[in-house]
Order: structure tokens, then C-alpha cells, then sequence
DNA sequence: TGACTAATTGAACACTTGAGCATATACTCA
DNA sequence: TGAGTATATGCTCAAGTGTTCAATTAGTCA
């Protein structure tokens, strides 16, 4: 049953498949891989590291990353859409924060990662 | 000491400054968001899943993802230099795998968010 | 050694993306 | 309600990215 793809003749059927059906759902690793694709970005990563120690309104998270307050806007709004953070109002301003703790944990491993790599 | 960057005067001071304080250093946090921007890709992602349950050459992760050797080529270069995969060569091939388990980790995690978020 | 082949690489192109600017919302509070 | 202000949003452009095609490399093994 050659898949007739890979025109090359070293293709490991057995192995090929094995992978094929213990790998996750094409349309899941494609969210997947949207969520990093979000974190990939070293403004919205900082924006997520200065709310992991609390909440902070757009004009206090622009004045941390030393950046404006459009540019920061843009990167929260992409931040939000991908459900990474949260919203709340109080008085004048917008609170936001971190949405879940799995956002916690994935820039822990993250940087233990990159911290080991040297 | 107002750092005159955000020009409105909505930015509490204290908070900034603990924000700064606790999170992690600039670089660290680029070297973090470009790990994330390396599994941002779905090619890359569905490279990595396939590669957790085993490794495998070139060829096959070519005919798991059904793309040509090329386009894997290129993609598994970007995972090596990012030390995401490592490679092993047994006789013709070159066999690729996950570098270390923060990597499973990540992808594990990830997982649960998006699945979470329906 | 030399033919063969798995894998890599370079250039080109279409497509995507982040930031700046100007403008528009949306909410507050007097 | 209306003025004031914090935040959001179109639009645009420069810079970056993934895939294809063609050519090349690097290793095997007869």
C-alpha cells in the first residue's frame, strides 16, 4: 500500500504508520502549533512574562516594554483573540492578565529549556 | 522618575517596577519567544509530534506529513539549529529524534490548553 | 574507488506579519 | 448629557517566512 508520495524507496511502512496514528488530530496540531506561533513573538512573550506576577492596565504594560501604547494595543488584542489573557475593567481602565495556567507552565518549561541550552 | 515613555498619565509607577523586577531578563525572554516561534509552524509541530513516538528518517517523516523531502529538509534544519530534534545516521539514513523532554512537555501542555478551549 | 542515493542547500516567489500613524470607540464622571 | 481619556482598530509598508525547483553534498556499499 505505497502512499506514493515519497517517490523514494526507503520508506519504513511499519514505521509511517505507527506515527500516523499515535500522532494528534491534523487540525489540533494546527491550533497547536497557532498557539505557539502567538507566543513566538518576543513583544506578546514579554507582554505574558510582566502578567505572570499580576495584573496590569495597557498603559502600565506599555510603560514596562518601553513601547506604545498602540503597539502594545495591537499585541493584546492578538494576545486576547488567542485566549491567552484576559480581560476587566475598572474605572478608566483595562485590566489584563494571564487566562489559564497552562500559559504558566509553558513559559516555565519554556525557559528551562532555553536556560539549559546555555 | 516618570520614564516618559507612556505620555498619558495613567501608569502606576509601583506596579511597573515590580513588574520589571520579577520578570525574566531580555534576552532570555527573545531566546524564549524564538523557541516558540520555532514550534509556531505547523509543519514543525506536526514534524515533532509524529518524532515523539519514535525516530525516524527523513523519508518517512516526509510520507507521515505527506510533503516532499525538501520542504521537510528545510523545516528540520530550523528544529535542529532551534535543538528541538537531534540526528542519528545508521547506514543511508539519517535518523531524526526529540532532543530532550521539556520539548514533549511543551507539546503536552499545549495540548491541554487548546483541547481545553473546546 | 566510483556509482548510487538520502539528505541538504540556494534562489525565487507568494504570502504573512509587526509597528507606526491617524482615527475611531467606549467608558467614566462631572 | 457631554467633555475627556484609555484603549482599540484600519491601513500601509518594510521585513520576515515557508514551499518549490534545481543543483549539490555526503555518505554507503558493491
Amino acid at each position: 500500500m505505497n502512499e506514493d508520495i515519497c517517490e523514494t524507496s526507503c520508506v519504513h511502512e511499519s514505521e509511517v504508520a505507527r506515527a500516523r496514528e499515535k500522532m494528534a488530530k491534523e487540525d489540533i496540531l494546527c491550533e497547536l502549533s497557532d498557539l505557539f506561533k502567538t507566543l513566538g513573538d518576543s513583544t506578546r512573550v514579554r507582554i505574558v512574562s510582566a502578567l505572570i506576577s499580576g495584573e496590569l492596565c495597557v498603559c502600565d504594560i506599555a510603560a514596562v516594554l518601553e513601547m506604545s501604547v498602540s503597539a502594545v494595543s495591537h499585541q493584546l488584542r492578538v494576545l486576547r483573540q488567542a485566549k491567552i489573557v484576559r480581560t476587566r475593567r475598572d474605572g478608566k481602565q483595562i485590566y489584563y492578565s494571564i487566562e489559564d495556567h497552562h500559559v504558566g507552565i509553558l513559559l516555565t518549561v519554556g525557559l528551562e529549556h532555553v536556560r539549559e541550552g546555555k
